[in-house]
DNA sequence: TGTACTGTACCGACTAGACGGTTTAGACTA
DNA sequence: TAGTCTAAACCGTCTAGTCGGTACAGTACA
């Protein structure tokens, strides 16, 4: 049985599903706020300003940031298939933070583009340690890349998909396969 | 000699370059049509509301996509690598417009979103008559959706860039030895 | 040839509303 | 009593969109 989540929690889920649904526009205090089930001024008093809202998120982000690294570090199947198979957006609560803070990161804000700038370099460096080839680890993370991105911009499925369509669902498996197929040709 | 082009294509011009250089949310009607030497007036003669701007912009990114599709079709190294090297921003005309059509897509804009769908459906279509293997298919145009992603959220470089650090850039040439391998390995 | 009129292209001041943020006055409770 | 809020008014700024007006090229026609 958890315990209801504080207010601040709820302020910063909120701000996340308004991004996620509605993108950056929506996204207004106001809006924050009352998704959260909180008023103007409950938001402002646990985040100053809408740009205090933000670094929240981004410190939110780092923190399970790196628990994710160390899950990938030792995962049996290896850094490149765990990351393959993580960027497959599953709805976890790691991966609805990145997608929201993915959707503010062409905005100006800079400081969200800078997280996103280590977060990937630490992923490639445990890739690259896993994958020794470069290029082959750079094309991994691309293809990581890709899947993150096609969620952020078309839609998170309810569902962890496992058909491959043209309309853009990916079959999972399949494209571990491909992984493993680069992953051995690079590492023999 | 090429005549003065309308303010029509101007003020187009300088929506795309305003959405790359400096995000939707400072693409303003104002700063677009100071951008492109209009008034804000001649702006919306041509151009109703934003919405039809960015309208505009889309039937922009079909008609080239259209160009595009013949491009690729044709292309001796097969359907597969051209869209890989393309999607490495090359500083193309069409490069500008999709990425700044890709900085409006995460916005409530639905037309966007839907012109992208259609077109990526129309490139991985390209790419499985390359490449017959789904999954292979599906993995390369994931990686070139990461580096296009890439493009539109950490900026475009000025430079067509070759070296391959962990800061981003992007070796294509190795990538494209990386797509390849993957190509030949499902085609046999 | 001069005049009246039309349509196109464009200007720039203005308006209404949204948004971020502040402030204030007060309530609940650990 | 201090910390955590609610509710609502309010302010300055920004933004999309409106509106009245201008400049000019063409054209009909007397």
């Amino acid at each position: 049985m958890t315990t209801q989540p504080s207010a601040r929690e709820r302020v910063l889920q909120a701000y996340e599903d308004l991004l996620i649904n509605d993108g950056p526009r929506a996204a207004t205090l106001d809006a924050v706020a009352a998704a959260a089930g909180v008023s103007k001024g409950g938001l402002l008093y646990h985040f100053k300003s809408k740009e205090a809202l933000t670094a929240g998120l981004v410190d939110k982000m780092r923190e399970m940031a790196e628990l994710d690294f160390a899950l990938m570090a030792k995962d049996p199947d290896g850094c490149a298939k765990y990351y393959v198979r993580t960027s497959v957006f599953g709805g976890t609560t790691f991966d609805r933070t990145i997608v929201a803070a993915m959707r503010l990161a062409q905005g100006d804000d800079s400081t969200v583009r800078a997280a996103f700038s280590e977060i990937h370099a630490s992923w490639y460096r445990l890739i690259l340690g896993d994958i020794k080839d470069p290029s082959v680890a750079r094309a991994v993370m691309l293809l990581g890349d890709g899947l993150y991105y096609n969620a952020a911009l078309f839609g998170l499925p309810a569902h962890a998909g496992n058909d491959a369509g043209p309309d853009g669902s990916v079959d999972v498996q399949s494209l571990l396969g491909v992984v493993d197929r680069m992953a051995s040709g690079a590492r023999a």
